[in-house]
DNA sequence: CGGTAGTTTCAGTATTTTCTGAAACATAAA
DNA sequence: TTTATGTTTCAGAAAATACTGAAACTACCG
């Protein structure tokens, strides 16, 4: 009986899954990823024994992971009144979502990149040929290229859904 | 003694770490992020052998991982004559590492994903309110966002580095 | 052939990551 | 207070990944 889900949670349940699965392969854990999946087709905000019930994980799984999504602002605390529980809603518009996901990327990961290089290039600074040369020449256009990433970045970032689709179409069109 | 590396092998042995510890960020092994910074920070291609001995890993981990790299195009096999051994070397243009790296992923992660959120929009087209119909709207925001994300790769694709370059300024001069 | 040089595979092991479940904590209501 | 409800933490267990080392394999060479 409980068996009986519509058509289209049926779909959900398979976009979930797989949405999984698809996360791993991006270097997110696939719990993480299945919550995210969840949430952003959830008609409303789900509590964290809906997510567990719904999932069949723990109640630490699903703790650490709604969490981990907060502190990478997709998914935000709603809390209603008469009512002492949390509820988690995600960001569903897509455009936002991707924003989030930059923001958080270029911080978490490729700012400490762009670090790296320039303190290798500048332990190197002084060579004047050869491979020493190369090596730093190298190290200088990672960086150049990086933060040159960062910059495209923050243009996105910038924009509204409205301009940035309006800029997108005419550099494709 | 054999510990007299100069400056700028220091510098390499450093970034060599570093890298493969944000390569796990990205979600890319370990070993693979180092074997990858080695070999484009090379004077020249390095065998399997220079590569084990200076990384202290195994014959099978650097096998293992150099044919990866292959895989992913961003390392060719260089064969000497007179040498039966094969030597490894990195591309080094950032451009063309970048333009390998989109290619791949596309093929590999967005492709997938983008076949999944058909599937499930194809098997919700016919909800015409509520929250299935919610749902169908969901899949084909995420499809059309990543169909849009495709069409952007493969212009960048396309570009010669010059032009990109030119591209890129005109956009966020 | 038999020997040599190099490549590939893979079973078993080690390491890392993720998950569970229960206890400790926090806060509001009775 | 005490009880009820919900959140957070974390030690240990489980699962997923990565690594080793050695044997199997391939191909050239004398």
């Amino acid at each position: 009986m409980s068996k009986e889900l519509p058509e289209w949670e049926k779909a959900r349940e398979e976009f979930v899954i797989q949405w999984g699965s698809l996360g791993t392969q991006w270097g997110i854990n696939r719990t993480m990823a299945q919550i995210h999946a969840l949430l952003m087709t959830a008609p409303e905000p789900m509590c964290t024994d809906e997510v567990m019930e719904r999932l069949e994980i723990s109640r630490g799984n699903a703790h650490t992971n709604l969490k981990d999504l907060v502190s990478w602002n997709l998914v935000r605390i709603i809390t209603k009144k008469g009512d002492r529980k949390e509820y988690f809603e995600a960001e569903k518009d897509v455009w936002k979502i991707f924003i989030t996901i930059s923001k958080e990327r270029k911080r978490r990961e490729i700012e400490p990149a762009i670090h790296l290089l320039r303190d290798c290039a500048a332990r190197t600074k002084d060579e004047s040929a050869g491979p020493g040369k190369e090596f730093n020449q190298q190290m200088k256009d990672l960086d150049e290229f990086l933060s040159f990433g960062v910059k495209v970045a923050d243009t996105v970032i910038s924009m509204k859904h409205a301009s940035a689709l309006q800029w997108a179409m005419r550099l494709l069109g």
